[in-house]
DNA sequence: GCCGTTTTCGGCCCGACTGTTTTCAGTCG
C-alpha cells in the first residue's frame, strides 16, 4: 500500500459519488483527502497504522476511519460497495475533455456507456443524439477528444519519464559487465513528448545485459529479450529498449540510435560523399577512397566528416549541419549557469509552500534569487490575490528579503492575468510596485488567432510587464495550445524588450523549443521559469534547460543566468 | 464529508464559456 494507492481510492470514490449526483461538498472532502495522500507534508501511511489521521487537517471523522480500514486491512468496504456492478472502464470516461459526472451519468443511465469504445460507438450510430443535452456540436467535440485520446495513448510527456530513463541508466551502469553506457534517442534529444526510451551499453556480454535489463524489478513485461537487444515495458506503459555492442562500436551505434532520422540521414549523404557508407556500427569505404580516421567517441565521427560536434538536442536537421560547418554551433546552456528564477507560487494563491519554504528550497539549490508571481484576482479557481493581499505580500517579501543581506533575494512580483481584451488585471499603479510581473492568459482561450495575438500583444505593450507566462497555453498530450501568431508575439517581445518565458512545468514547456531560435536572433531574451508550486517542482528547471538547449539557447539569451546585482539592475530595483 | 462556531448547523471558490434548454446546465480553469 502506498500514498498513491490511497489517493487512487479516495479520487475513485470521488467520481463515483459525483457519478451518484451527492452533494458536492462531500465529493470535494474525498478529492480532497486524494490530495493530502498524494503530496501531503504528512506520512498518512505511519498516521495510519497508528491511528493518528485526526492530526491531518482536512481528514475528518469518516476518512480517518476508512483510510484506516485500507492501510490496514488493504481494502475499503465502502469503496468495494460503490464500485460493485460498475466496469473499471468507466473512469476512463472522466479523462474524455467536455465530459464531467453529469453528462457521464446521462450516458450511463440512459444508454449503459461505461467505456470509451461504446461512447465512441453511441456517437457514431447517432444514439446519443436521442439525449437532451447532446446537439450534434457535443457529439462532434466527443469524438474529436477521444481521437486525440487515442493518438496520445502510447506517447509520454519528458518529466514523466525522466525518473524512469535514469534509474534505467544506473541500473545498467551497476552492472560489472558495462562498460560504458549511455541514453540515445528521443530522450537524449531532448525531445518534450517521447514513445519509448533508448538505452546503449557497450559490454563484451551482452547476453547477460539484455537478460539482465529484462528482469529488473520495475519492468511489468518482456517485448522481447535477445543476444544483443531488448525491449520491455514498464507500469505505466512506457516501452523501454537497450541495445548492447561492442566497445569499439558504441560511438557509431550512440549517434545512430540518437537520431533524428532525418539527422541521421543527412549525415550519411556527408559520409557518402567522402566515399564512406556510415552504419550504426562503422564506417565501411568504398573502394579507391581514402581511410577514415580512427573513431574513439562520438565527437570523431562529426569531426571526421568536417564538422564541430553538434550536440544531441540540436540533431534535427534544422540548421544544425550549416552551423557545424562554419564553426557556428553555439555553446548551448547548462543548469549550472542558472542563478536564480522567477514566476513561482505560494500558499497566499494556489501553491503549496509558504515564502519561506520557497526561498529555502531555493537557496538549498544554490539560487541567488527567487521571484514570487502568485496569481491575480481574475484566476478565481486559484485563490487570486486581490491588490490589498499582494501588497501585504510586497511588504512580507521586503522584511524576509533582510535576514541574507544580499546574499539571497526574494523578488515580489506577480502572474497577473491577461483579460479578455488584453487589459490587466491589476491598474498600473498597483504594477509599479512589483519588483516585476509575468502577464499569462488563463481564460478565454477560444478567441481566434487574430484576437488572440492582438490581447497578448496589447499586455506586452505594458511597462510594466516584464515577461510573458506560457504563451500558447498548452498542456503536453492534454490540451492544445490556444490559437496565436508566435511570429507576431516574437516581434513584439523585440520591439517592447518583454522576455519570453520558457515555462518548463513538464506538462507545458512552453514556449516550444521550435521558435527560441528566431527569438533569439531577434534578441528576445528568455526567463526559464519552473512555475512552481511546491518546493520540488523547482526541479523543473532542468527540464526548462534541456528544452534551452533544444532552442540553441546560450547562457547569454536567458535573464536568469545573471547573477543577482544585473538582474537587480535590469529590473531597475534597489 | 469537513470545519468551526455567535457550537450541532450552515458554509464550503467564482466566473466565463459553450451548446443548446429560448433562460440555463454543465464543464473548465
Amino acid at each position: 500500500m502506498t500514498r498513491e494507492d490511497i489517493a487512487d481510492v479516495l479520487e475513485n470514490i470521488a467520481l463515483l459519488l459525483e457519478l451518484k449526483g451527492e452533494n458536492v461538498f462531500k465529493t470535494r472532502a474525498y478529492r480532497n483527502g486524494a490530495e493530502i495522500a498524494r503530496t501531503g507534508d504528512c506520512d498518512i501511511i505511519g498516521l495510519a497504522k497508528e491511528n493518528r489521521l485526526a492530526e491531518i487537517d482536512g481528514i475528518g471523522k469518516a476518512l480517518q476511519d476508512k483510510i484506516h480500514e485500507l492501510v490496514t486491512t488493504g481494502k475499503m468496504d465502502y469503496y468495494e460497495d460503490l464500485r460493485s456492478g460498475f466496469l473499471p472502464t468507466l473512469f476512463d470516461l472522466f479523462e474524455i475533455q467536455g465530459l464531467g459526472p453529469k453528462k457521464i451519468k446521462a450516458l450511463y443511465d440512459k444508454l449503459e456507456i461505461d467505456s470509451i469504445e461504446s461512447l465512441k460507438r453511441a456517437c457514431e450510430d447517432g444514439s446519443i443524439s436521442q439525449l437532451s443535452g447532446f446537439g450534434t456540436k457535443t457529439v462532434e467535440k466527443l469524438l474529436a477528444a477521444i481521437e486525440l485520446r487515442e493518438k496520445f495513448s502510447s506517447l509520454f510527456r519528458l518529466g514523466d519519464v525522466a525518473v524512469l530513463a535514469e534509474s534505467l541508466l544506473d541500473a545498467i551502469r551497476e552492472h560489472p559487465a558495462t562498460l560504458q553506457c549511455c541514453h540515445a534517442g528521443s530522450y537524449r534529444r531532448s525531445k518534450e513528448i517521447l514513445h519509448d526510451v533508448d538505452i546503449l551499453v557497450a559490454t563484451n556480454h551482452p547476453g547477460e545485459l539484455t537478460k539482465y535489463f529484462s528482469e529488473l524489478e520495475i519492468v511489468e513485461d518482456v517485448i522481447a529479450c535477445g543476444s544483443t537487444k531488448a525491449s520491455v515495458r514498464l507500469a505505466n506503459g512506457l516501452q523501454a529498449d537497450l541495445r548492447a555492442v561492442s566497445n569499439k562500436e558504441f560511438p557509431f551505434a550512440l549517434q545512430y540510435f540518437s537520431g533524428s532520422k532525418e539527422h541521421n540521414v543527412a549525415l550519411r549523404q556527408r559520409s557518402l560523399k567522402k566515399g564512406w557508407s556510415l552504419n550504426e556500427y562503422g564506417f565501411s569505404v568504398k573502394e579507391d577512397a581514402e581511410a577514415p580516421p580512427e573513431i574513439q567517441q562520438e565527437e570523431d565521427i562529426y569531426q571526421a566528416l568536417g564538422l564541430q560536434y553538434i550536440p544531441p538536442e540540436l540533431r534535427e536537421n534544422r540548421g544544425e549541419f550549416e552551423a557545424a560547418e562554419h564553426g557556428e554551433i553555439p555553446k548551448l546552456i547548462e543548469l549550472e549557469n542558472l542563478r536564480g528564477t522567477f514566476h513561482n507560487h505560494t500558499t497566499a494563491s494556489d501553491g503549496r509552500n509558504s515564502l519561506e519554504e520557497m526561498a529555502e528550497a531555493a537557496i538549498d539549490l544554490g539560487l541567488e534569487y527567487l521571484g514570487i508571481a502568485d496569481h491575480s484576482k481574475s484566476s478565481f479557481q486559484a485563490n487570486g490575490l486581490y491588490p490589498e493581499r499582494l501588497l501585504k505580500q510586497i511588504d512580507e517579501i521586503k522584511a524576509l528579503n533582510k535576514q541574507w543581506e544580499g546574499s539571497f533575494r526574494l523578488l515580489a512580483g506577480s502572474e497577473v492575468d491577461i483579460l479578455k481584451d488584453g487589459s490587466l488585471d491589476f491598474p498600473d499603479d498597483i504594477l509599479k510596485q512589483l519588483d516585476y510581473a509575468v502577464a499569462s492568459v488563463h481564460n478565454a482561450f477560444t478567441l481566434s488567432e487574430d484576437e488572440m495575438t492582438a490581447r497578448i500583444i496589447r499586455a506586452m505593450e505594458n511597462p510594466y510587464i516584464t515577461m510573458l507566462g506560457h504563451v500558447t497555453g498548452r498542456l503536453l498530450l492534454k490540451r492544445e495550445a490556444y490559437a496565436v501568431n508566435i511570429d507576431k508575439i516574437i516581434d513584439c517581445a523585440a520591439e517592447t524588450g518583454t522576455i519570453i518565458e520558457l515555462n518548463c512545468s513538464p506538462y507545458r514547456l512552453d514556449m516550444d523549443w521550435r521558435h527560441w531560435r528566431k527569438a533569439r536572433d531577434k534578441g528576445v531574451l528568455c526567463s526559464i521559469n519552473p512555475d512552481a508550486h511546491r518546493v520540488e517542482h523547482l526541479q523543473f528547471l532542468s527540464f526548462g534547460v534541456r528544452l534551452a538547449r533544444k532552442g540553441w539557447l546560450r547562457r547569454q539569451d536567458v535573464i536568469n543566468t545573471k547573477p543577482l546585482a544585473e538582474v537587480l539592475e535590469f529590473l531597475k530595483i534597489q
